[in-house]
DNA sequence: GTCTATACTTGGATAGAC
DNA sequence: GTCTATCCAAGTATAGAC
């Protein structure tokens, strides 16, 4: 990632602090995803945004792609702290929902799933792209996993629900609600959805304190 | 749809029965649309798994997105009659899941959904191609929610779960999960996710024939 | 490091022959 | 209705001036 300034250990030339440029471009590649899609998110579309020439994506970052992925991973990493925090600072399955909703919220508002999800399907018509933008996935599945897992712990659920293909629902979950409120614009009802499971959860959570004997009757 | 063959009720051309040739284009449409993305389903890409020229596209469809919408259509109405017959026949939950879950797999190896993923994200960079894919979308949720009904209705869970926020759920979900799958070739962790669903529908429904009282301590 | 200019490629769309 | 040929726009990437 670091390209190791302006040769490292001399004196800093007078010209922009070496990264200026890659930050803004990084900055305007994710608008433009947001915006435009993968298929709109072109050198001259993104370079314009910041004012720099097209040519300074190549001198930068190689490719368009490198420069998405730089996007992809910059978004990821500014999600990922805000997620950890909450976790970490969650009491109980109540106050984990609460923070959890206010995220998401943010994460609909400021179209950072939206990124991940133009990634994922751009992906699909740029050989290799795939394993890279799943190999930055990874973490999230992870998160999920984690997050989810003492909610399962304490109760019933966990016999229904292993913590890993959890994590891949709520993963999928929040890819699919996203995709239906970009389409739609509509972000009212993905929100009531994702209450609705937070509901379900603490519900799920209360059942568990209560040691109720559940599925006693599934033989499948 | 039908463009009225060739000069409705004269004597047919001894050529091709006008509409093979659109069938052809839908068809590659649909393959390209699954395995090349929606940025790899050019007129071009398109007319070569034909055989014909491209510009017959044009000269059919009047434009590229013409035909993707008409692949798009073609899908859906073909899936629309398998989940409709699927749902006139299943008699119990049970039944419903086991059906539901073959007619699942095979969408997932079919990449059906696929196609529709791409539209919906290809939209996003060409104007007013959003309202016309969302149109095409509302029957589904609308089946989801026609499915779902009688399970809600049975149980408790109506009361968590609004009919009409379970069928966007589901539909997210089905979206969600093809998307993740797509990315990374694993159909099974897909399929595994699909069944504790499916479990979890069970027993919502057993637990709704037993009558119990759910949510006592829920007051936010 | 940044710019302008340009080579090269691909794709949408149309013209005109058959 | 179908083809070939072609125009034009937009995109990636590079060269070379500053």
């Amino acid at each position: 990632m670091a390209k190791a300034g302006p040769r490292a250990g001399g004196i800093a030339t007078r010209r922009a602090e070496s990264g200026e440029v890659k930050a803004a471009l990084v900055a305007a590649a994710i608008d433009a995803l947001r915006e435009a899609g993968f298929a709109g998110a072109s050198a001259r579309e993104i370079a314009s945004r910041t004012g720099y020439s097209q040519a300074l994506v190549f001198y930068h970052f190689g490719s368009v792609n490198e420069l998405l992925l730089a996007a992809l991973d910059e978004v990821s990493a500014r999600r990922m702290v805000a997620y950890r925090e909450l976790l970490e600072h969650a009491g109980s399955v109540t106050a984990l929902g609460e923070s959890a909703r206010s995220i998401f919220i943010e994460d609909l508002d400021a179209g950072y799933v939206r990124v991940l999800i133009e990634m994922i399907t751009g992906a699909h018509s740029v050989p290799g792209l795939g394993e890279q933008v799943a190999e930055r996935l990874r973490p999230w599945r992870e998160l999920a996993e984690e997050a989810i897992r003492p909610v399962l712990r304490r109760s019933a659920a966990a016999r229904l629900l292993p913590p890993a293909e959890a994590g891949h629902a709520i993963v999928a979950g929040f890819l699919g609600l996203e995709l239906l409120a970009s389409l739609d614009g509509d972000r009212a009802t993905a929100i009531a959805v994702f209450d609705r499971f937070r509901s379900l959860a603490k519900i799920l959570d209360v059942l568990g304190g209560l040691r109720l004997p559940v599925g006693g009757r599934d033989g499948t």
